[in-house]
DNA sequence: ACTTCACATAAGTAAACGCTTATCTATTTG
DNA sequence: CAAATAGATAAGCGTTTACTTATGTGAAGT
């Protein structure tokens, strides 16, 4: 789990798919094929390198493996976007965005 | 600039050093490539991937060509960033980080 | 004008990537 | 126990990536 591991996870329009879709709701690999004309052992590949990444957790459940966003990954990105904080535009929509809701 | 040039181009570690060290200010090519053991081809395609995610912009000066961090490719990553908000881990330093100074 | 300097581009190469087909493991069900 | 199901892993293959060396382009200095 580096930042390389997971820019490169996140580089793959397939894997950052499979993401998005996994963010809506916890679900296995079977579930997350749906619709996504990809192959068992590819979905499975994309899988373990999201997980390596620490982008994404499982959670055995049978003969099931359940897959969750794990926060891990995303902390990880945020803390290298804040690095940067000063250059992000002054009132843009993706600013307003991060801090809509936010009352630290 | 699409959301994987951008992932793309922070995938690879040297970039990523590129990119920081424009980060603590402009500079030219040439004075990136000081202490970094980077040939300047080699120097001169990452600037050209980075240039193409907009994380970096480019000013011409004579026979100079001035680097310096590009808001946009960063804000694109901030907006993708946004839609996954709920799954940030709630009391860690990421956060921290990123809610520090900001009062909007 | 000619050389030097800053940088870009071209062509080639080894390694990494994303896919495929085939096979393996592990769990459930008849 | 045997067949079926969910998923992982192995091996192979074409494409992409990041580098190299060599050359091109354009502005500056002499």
């Amino acid at each position: 789990m580096t930042e390389t591991d997971i820019f490169k996870a996140l580089a793959d329009p397939t894997r950052r798919a499979i993401f998005e879709k996994l963010a809506s709701g916890a679900m296995n690999a079977s579930a997350l094929r749906q619709g996504m004309e990809i192959s068992q052992p590819a979905m499975s590949q994309h899988l373990a390198v999201l997980r390596n990444a620490k982008l994404v957790r499982e959670e055995r459940d049978g003969r099931f493996v359940n897959y969750e966003v794990d926060p891990d990954g995303l902390a990880l990105i945020a803390q290298w976007l804040a690095k940067y904080r000063s250059y992000w535009p002054q009132r843009v929509d993706a600013l307003k965005l991060l801090l809509k809701d936010m009352d630290p």
